[in-house]
DNA sequence: GGAACCTTACCACGGCTTTGTGAAGGTTTG
DNA sequence: CAAACCTTCACAAAGCCGTGGTAAGGTTCC
């Protein structure tokens, strides 16, 4: 049992109970349950809140923001189409009727996605 | 004069001329200004107001949201600091200290800065 | 020059997010 | 088995976001 309850974890992460609750329904640290239903933290959980901390400290963010970056990792239509919008910022296609755009992104989308599927295998970034 | 004034650009882009601030404060579609400072929207800010609506309503955005996108576009730091925190969500681990995995994060982010900035010789002082 | 437009800078309000607290009840463990 | 912990649920306060309005003043253009 190197675990900690939720109010153990709170106390060396510096986050409040409450907020360990709210942290795990937006999906952001989601610690394993006993058979009885108690939150179990372990040293990874636990590691994770605290530099989910100092993210959110450093640069200002709220825990929406990460919420809102891991939905940006996990639906690629929602990626590419963001992405697709930011980029028109510099170079905007005048040529492109303007209600054809985003369904236009859409399909490009789609292309992208029909060949990363056929290819398969991992898109983890390499570091 | 091809280009529409800040009423104009309301009319047809749907947002109101405070909204139209708003965004732009928000450094999501910046306008060119006329030489006594008024706002002059052309064809291309005028498409991305009605393509940043659309992208707003299907995938349930706020304006916020759109901006920290931008954000992790224009700041490496940022964006190579969250994605190294989600990455951590799957695949934590565990035999990196807990108190050094930020640092480690943050040194591979001046890794990358410093490579950039010695490419590129226009950046203003850093201080 | 004057009408009609634009600028920035505020204050304000309704709604959603964040966070706390308490109630009612189940789990762990000495 | 009892103390101390945990669970979920609900209510509530504080704060932020999107949005409107208005005031004081500058720009455009007929």
């Amino acid at each position: 049992m190197d675990a900690l309850t939720i109010n153990e974890a709170a106390e060396t992460s510096g986050w409040s109970p409450r907020m360990l609750r709210y942290i795990e329904e937006l999906g952001l640290v989601e610690p394993p349950r006993s058979s009885g239903g108690y939150r179990l933290y372990g040293p990874g959980e636990l590691q994770r809140l605290r530099t989910l901390r100092q993210l959110l400290d450093r640069f200002g963010l709220g825990l929406g923001d990460v919420g809102f970056a891991r939905r940006m990792q996990t639906e690629s239509d929602l990626r590419t189409t963001v992405e697709g919008w930011l980029r028109s910022e510099a170079a905007r296609p005048e040529h492109v009727p303007a209600d054809d755009w985003l369904a236009w992104e859409q399909d490009k989308h789609e292309r992208l996605l029909a060949e990363a599927t056929r290819r398969d295998t991992t898109l983890r970034e390499t570091r």
